[in-house]
DNA sequence: TGATAAGTATAGCTATGGCTATATTTCGTG
DNA sequence: CACGAAATATAGCCATAGCTATACTTATCA
């Protein structure tokens, strides 16, 4: 049974379960960010994390805090951010389901810019189920 | 220039147009719910609200407390709750998109129940330009 | 090498949205 | 019409996520 990973503790009421989407919101897009600043200057810094986020340097500070309160992420005073092994694995799946909403919106008719727009916010909420449906019509198995 | 009346003060940087769109989630599925409750039951209680969010009624007290702060509803002590003219407009919009996108999402071979959970977080983040993009393909006017 | 600049941490504030426990009001019924 | 039950309000707690101001550490360069 695939997909089965994902239902641990999937709430029966949709607007609890839309709240807990929510709250792995932020940590979603913060390894994911920090994984793309690893790769693209070979280290995640305080300060670029809060750039990107477009957030003040103490307010990533904290949510960093909370990143390595739940495991994703290691640093140590004044130096880099580094993902834990479940941080990188969390961010590769994050990313990927990031380019495939992406694509879909793209494939749907929304032009690039505004695709991107909204997948950082529909990312979120797109249960495996779905996202291979999307998988799916950009494979060309369309479901019309 | 149509679509135009959603954009203002659409912030540059994707991810703090998302944390605005979070911010209005809560609003906007309370006022919709309201509306439902209203056209069911006849009136919109507070117990009920609660029980349909899946909160605590002191919780339900508190966001209708910032409905009425946003001019959205009005309720007196001990009474119902009740959509101001601008509550119900909004209630309409987010009602009409909700249902775009659930059955968006099972034209594209989401089972209904899924369709609806990941619906419930999706809706808030689906620009206008998205939901015509959506909306064309229900009407069969395919983009692929 | 030491002063300054840059980067990070910390303190302390706000707002939101959860919760439980309890007070208060209204409602229904005998 | 009074009393008990149901509904609502209030108090007070917590966590998260934002901010500015400021302290501290590290890095750079004259
Ligand atoms: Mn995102
Ligand atoms: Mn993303
Ligand atoms: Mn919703
Ligand atoms: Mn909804």
């Amino acid at each position: 049974m695939p997909d089965t990973f994902l239902d641990k503790d999937t709430p029966a009421n949709r607007f609890a379960r839309a709240r807990e989407a929510q709250a792995a919101a932020l940590l979603e897009d913060y390894v994911e960010m920090i994984g793309d600043l690893t790769a693209e200057l070979g280290e995640a810094r305080v300060a670029d994390i809060a750039e990107r986020m477009n957030v003040s340097q103490p307010t990533a500070t904290k949510s960093i805090a909370r990143l390595k309160r739940e495991g994703l992420a290691t640093s140590r005073p004044y130096r880099g951010v580094f993902l834990t092994d479940e941080g990188a694995r969390l961010a590769d799946r994050v990313r990927a389901r990031h380019r495939t909403v992406v694509a879909f919106l793209v494939r749907m008719g929304v032009p690039e810019e505004i695709a991107e727009l909204d997948a950082e916010g529909i990312e979120h909420h797109v249960s495996q189920v779905t996202l291979s449906a999307f998988e799916a019509v950009l494979k060309g198995e369309d479901p019309a």
